[in-house]
DNA sequence: GTCTATAGTCCGATAGAC
DNA sequence: GTCTATCGGACTATAGAC
């Protein structure tokens, strides 16, 4: 992340990532798959405490409140590392490939997210747009929490964009 | 698309490409920014005719309807040519580098039709989440269109995505 | 760790269309 | 005279094979 901020994603060199680290080149692919991969390893864990929130939420409430309830877990995590996330998401802003990276994560959350709603008895298509809606939601929410110069936490965020979604589709 | 659909599109080389056409591979990166885009070149015109419906709709229907009418108006474009556009989804399938594109073309739309809304006057974050919204349901509207043995059309499956999505909404 | 294919860039030269 | 299209060759870095 030094590196990506201090000259930009494209012109640091793998070469120069595994220098800094005492590595070489070759050691970097065994660990990341690719240059990219390096910004987003740490996503996994994000999607596993998203998928056992969602698993752990009572089954009565409805599924968007569930994986809300899951979106806020995630949140939450997220929130203790605001200006890690902040310049991280500076560096993803600036490259195009990166978003390309992050919305691939995204949709391999709202894959998830369906997955555990059909397991839970949600049909399709309601399953998938339930989990589709909870990722635009949070997408909104992070962009709110990144850009903006109020101290509105990720979780809070997350529920008030909810209830935006649910205005702005109750026509 | 032949080449890619024969041998795979990582099998594929750009110098393969550029032979069958008859040209050089340097002509090939003249025309397209890289390997994925010449299957995605054509994502523009959507773009165009999207934004161009959503300007066009009436200003008394709400924000979500409006964004449904355009997205109709894709949906009945992309309808004339189902087969081809199943074709070209069976290749992005198979491969995570294109399923990357595709998720930044629809991103690309997402800003667009925020965009424009805003320009309606719409204000955010329901802008931004209309137009989110307004792009879930058409993901899940287009992979029932192309997945799916019945023969509905793609508008008629955008609309009957947006009716679950305010079901699961409005709990 | 070594070797290699190939994507993608940069320099430039050429030539037809209008 | 300008615009746009082609091609050539050298080059670097990513990423995969072994």
């Amino acid at each position: 992340m030094e590196l990506y901020a201090e000259h930009g994603f494209e012109q640091t060199t793998v070469a120069e990532i595994a220098g800094r680290a005492g590595l070489t080149e070759r050691t970097f692919f065994r660990h990341f798959s690719d240059k990219r991969e390096v910004l987003f390893s740490g996503a996994d864990s994000l999607e596993q405490l998203l998928i056992a929130a969602l698993a752990d939420a009572p089954r009565s409430i409805a599924p968007i409140e569930a994986v809300a309830a899951a979106l806020d877990a995630v949140g939450a995590r997220l929130d203790e590392r605001r200006e890690f996330a902040r310049r991280r998401q500076a560096i993803i802003a600036a490259n195009p490939e990166l978003q390309e990276r992050e919305l691939i994560k995204l949709a391999s959350l709202a894959a998830a997210l369906a997955d555990t709603l059909r397991r839970r008895g949600v049909k399709d298509p309601a399953a998938s747009l339930t989990a589709e809606a909870g990722i635009a939601v949070f997408k909104v929410a992070f962009e709110r929490w990144v850009a903006e110069s109020n101290k509105q936490n990720l979780p809070f965020l997350v529920r008030d964009s909810l209830d935006e979604l649910k205005a702005v589709t109750s026509s």
